[in-house]
DNA sequence: GAAATAGTGTCTTTCAGACATTATGTT
DNA sequence: AACATAATGTCTGAAAGACACTATTTC
């Protein structure tokens, strides 16, 4: 049995990411048109194999996001999703892909970043019905990232993400409904988001941008759980499965 | 831009398990005293390199788990932990780990294994304290594999996963409560747990193996997530973080 | 004024937490 | 009988869901 790397067998590590942002009232996400082969033309998730030797994967994947949106990752929120290694994802052969997921506010110049790909968005509905498909496992990748990113929004503050530095609760909640998919009842809403202490810090200042009597802005605060979580509908199964 | 995986660097890449038991009324977890350098000598988690390209990773996992314990993986429950890639992490070079986690009943020969390597039962107190040291990285994963164990708890049946195939509603709050170190009303906990539906199946057997009144045997039944949750106390931190 | 949205309050139901009581076995 | 644990029931308080009402802006 041999002590070093040299007989190890090697494979080709990728990283990919699913890059998620709302926008246009639709749960959106990020996808690129592929220049080369396999899968030329076909659209698939951003990414690209590790090439430094000195880098961890997480910065890896923060670097990439980088990339391809311009936001440097202490804007937004990153998190690794899962790594997928089936041995016939890849034509080309071994690869095992770690994949990332990202939340991002809909801001003005997320995509062209400096890849030469074209890079655009893609609501995600379009994907998991299988109405868009995406090259390799990425249709799975998605379906996954999608599943985590909603329940994340139970527990954590993570739906701010997906809203500018500044916000109201309706703004908010808007979030919560487009990610979901399902309507939630304002009042509600309002009284269970303002009551878990630290998670919102009002800005004192007000806008009328919604329309209507100004709502107060508020900004992201040190409170990054929710406990009890908020929780979407009993229209899940809970108990077949 | 080359086309075929030839010119991309490459990594060793490893599968690690986290294995954790409920064993003498202790939390505990699976390691391996390492046979070869480097860390000759010191524990760390069972796993090993990928060797068959033909492989998914997943499947590798399972195949290490059998190995490992004897036991084949629909038995019990493995699912993908995540994927620890510094490049610092292993002294002989770039290696990058998928790391398991595997939750056991306690069974009367777990160890043993095909390996040579010996493996023994730790409790997860002393390396979470620092008591017991491990190789690598494996400190921090270890943290990360509890964390998700004990998360894992509160919405789904997995807790059933450290039980015999037949159980009862006791000796099932045992693990909770053994698993999260914290005391459970038996009474809340019955209720709660035997009102989600298709969660316990009764078999219709008693058993006095636990002292006192007959207990009713259950099986694991189809459901899998409990909705609402069990919640671990408030002693969380609610809001700061 | 009307229209639109923000924010507060109230009522009801559900459920977690605390705890009493009864049931059924062993010694 | 005493003892141990199982199982069911009751009470209370907190919080979710449903929804009425008031507040503050624009047009």
């Amino acid at each position: 049995m041999p002590q070093d790397l040299q007989h190890r067998p090697k494979v080709a590590l990728a990283v990919d990411l699913a890059i998620f942002t709302v926008r246009e009232d639709r749960f959106q996400i990020l996808l690129v048109e592929r220049a080369n082969q396999p899968y030329r033309g076909q659209l698939a998730l951003p990414g690209g194999f590790i090439d430094t030797d000195d880098e961890d994967i997480d910065v890896t994947a923060a670097r990439e996001l980088a990339e391809e949106t311009g936001l440097t990752a202490d804007r937004l929120h990153l998190e690794q999703l899962r790594t997928y290694g089936r041995p016939d994802r890849d034509p080309r052969g071994r690869v095992v892909t770690v994949c990332y997921l990202a939340l991002m506010p809909d801001l003005p110049i997320p995509v062209a970043g400096g890849d030469a790909r074209s890079a655009r968005w893609a609501p995600v509905d379009a994907i998991l019905t299988g109405e868009v498909h995406l090259a390799f496992d990425h249709q799975v990748i998605v379906s996954d990232a999608v599943e985590r990113a909603r329940g994340k929004l139970e527990y954590s503050s993570l739906g701010a993400a997906f809203c500018p530095a500044e916000f109201t609760i309706s703004e908010l909640r808007r979030v919560y409904e487009i990610v979901w998919g399902q309507q939630l009842d304002p009042r509600n809403f309002h009284r269970k988001i303002t009551s878990v202490a630290g998670f919102l810090v009002p800005t004192g200042e007000r806008t009328t941008r919604d329309g209507g009597r100004p709502a107060a802005l508020y900004r992201r605060g040190p409170a990054t759980v929710m406990h009890p979580p908020i929780l979407r509908g009993h229209n899940q199964n809970h108990s077949e499965r």
